[in-house]
DNA sequence: CTGAAAGCGCTTACAG
DNA sequence: CTGAAAGCGCTTACAG
């Protein structure tokens, strides 16, 4: 595997005894070749470990066949919530090399678009993949005032088009907050994320949902909200039980808080599951290492990533928008 | 911000009534050029969110300005390990994008090195960062064989000349050890990685020659070795008990194994620190969060990332082979 | 089915 | 200091 010999799509012509415009041809699989002719050059091409410049291709064809994964510049501490990342860049690498596509990874600053700019009118990147950033919804907007081909993680905004991959929110929600009525649970407290994101809304409307089925009054007092991170799951658990201790279940909307709320409980003499049964949201591998392990809603994040690059790739192609919903699954384990 | 009007150096060479070299070179800021042209080109361009395109320059530079990070395919669960990833990429993102590079993320199988000809000889890439991936020796005699401009984060194996940056193991180890010591500990433990990593190695002989300076003996029976999972570092410290009851310290070679060790003398009865002190390494998100939170050793992430990128782009524009070591710090918490 | 030639949008040696 | 022209390595309409 020494360095590489044959540079050009000339030196296999010339070996191939063909133009560049055959060798072309043969190695793009176009229907206009001779099978025999097609195989021959192939099979040079193949002893010789050619591989086609792709900058010339891209220049020629006049697009660059790479994604960028847009998000958030990293200068804070992680946090385990943070492997959502690892995970679906996975899927979408894994998605988008499957057709071909480069994945470029691009770290965004909150209030600055400069990066639509700098990587779309370069010609660096066909389009982009956003997940999580802060001030998505800016940046949202300012794809679609570029008319940017992009495709994001999350729940649609109303009075909107473009296209996005989300998970089935509203089913989420019902299903964690039947297993809690089915379990037996009468007070069944919830825990959201920031009340103004949709998926959020979504999970609420399956817990009242499932409520009501059961017959079961909602009660506001037994809802409150956090931001995702272990303090704020803390601090919305001890409102809870501040308000109302006869609380027997709780649907809190990450794994993270989930597993904050649980130590609170047991901090204030609660035994979980026994006393209150506690479902999170995510399944991150927090949720099974936890003791006890805990009982939660997942999504599927690697299919997420593979369906963010299909369907990315796919509005670039034919223009066509879509607007993928991934269904979702109770998982039990100790804690409901 | 509407969709763009001026795609080419000829449109902006149009309007400044130039000619295209002259605007190539006032956008690339040569010296061969009147200061009042260029500015004129300059402000032209800039009125017109002109990006100039990357695909045609790289194709006439025969370089493509981009450099891919190479780590493993996602299949498996992630653990919180994993961080290290995410942490390190934000610093190389940075590193690169400081130096006008891109960066690629490619997901490598552990036996197939084609990788390597698919992104370097197809001009894909300019050349490659190494971090964790399964065997990693076998990619790097594959990289070397072809010559292909790498990198890699972790220790330089003997006889062989490439570049890396690693942090220093054997101060690590020896700052671990020693903080034991002052503590008043007398039986410390070790619980290293693979014993076969040349980082292993490295504070192994810290804890070595801090015990030594220490006037203490080395005791085989006190030295075990895990795999970095929380399962082996309980196995480990399981072991090491059975062997030596009188054990009042361990240096664990990962936090995740650390914490792991923690669980386990508590559920053998030890208090920590108060029977036994441990002190982790990497200084992991989980590291302060854990309850005790873990005294630990710190490595700059961030700065190994950025250190990364500069010196592989540094190799490829002079040749210039470096080895950075960078320095580690002690981290002082509850358990030691 | 195959080839000669133009074109993708840059950079730069060469000439002025 | 500036411009005309060749070249980077592909693809593809056009002619055969």
């Amino acid at each position: 595997m020494a360095k590489k010999q044959v540079q050009t799509i000339a030196d296999i012509a010339r070996m191939a005894n063909v133009s560049k415009s055959t060798v072309s041809r043969a190695l793009n699989d176009s229907p206009l070749i001779g099978m025999e002719t097609k195989e021959r050059i192939v099979a040079i091409a193949r002893e010789h470990n050619f591989r086609i410049n792709a900058t010339a291709r891209q220049l020629s064809l006049q697009q660059s066949n790479t994604i960028a994964f847009v998000t958030h510049a990293f200068h804070k501490e992680f946090s385990v919530a943070d492997l959502f990342l690892l995970e679906i860049m996975g899927g979408i690498s894994r998605g988008l090399y499957a057709n071909g596509y480069d994945m470029l990874v691009v770290h965004v600053e909150p209030y600055d678009s400069q990066w639509i700019h700098h990587y779309l009118d370069s010609g660096r990147v066909d389009g982009f993949i956003l997940t999580t950033c802060p001030h998505k919804q800016h940046h949202i907007q300012d794809l679609l005032a570029r008319e940017a081909p992009f495709i994001t993680w999350g729940a649609q905004l109303p009075n909107t088009m473009y296209c996005t991959v989300t998970g089935d929110n509203l089913n989420g929600g019902k299903l964690a907050t039947q297993h809690l009525v089915r379990s037996g649970r009468r007070q069944i407290a919830f825990i959201g994320g920031p009340p103004h994101e949709l998926e959020v809304q979504y999970r609420y409307a399956g817990y009242e949902n499932a409520l009501q089925s059961a017959g079961l009054q909602v009660e506001p007092a037994l809802v409150t909200y956090g931001d995702y991170s272990n303090t704020s799951g803390a601090a919305a658990m001890q409102r809870l039980l501040e308000h109302s201790s006869a609380i027997d279940g709780v649907f809190v909307n990450s794994d993270l808080m989930a597993i904050a709320a649980i130590k609170k409980l047991r901090q204030m003499g609660r035994r979980v599951p026994d006393d209150v049964a506690v479902v999170g949201y995510d399944d991150l591998s927090i949720a099974a290492q936890n003791t006890p392990a805990l009982t939660t809603i997942r999504q599927d994040i690697p299919q997420a990533g593979k369906l963010l690059a299909q369907n990315l790739i796919q509005y670039i192609q034919t223009g066509a928008v879509t607007n993928a919903i991934l269904p979702v699954e109770l998982v039990i384990r100790e804690t409901a």
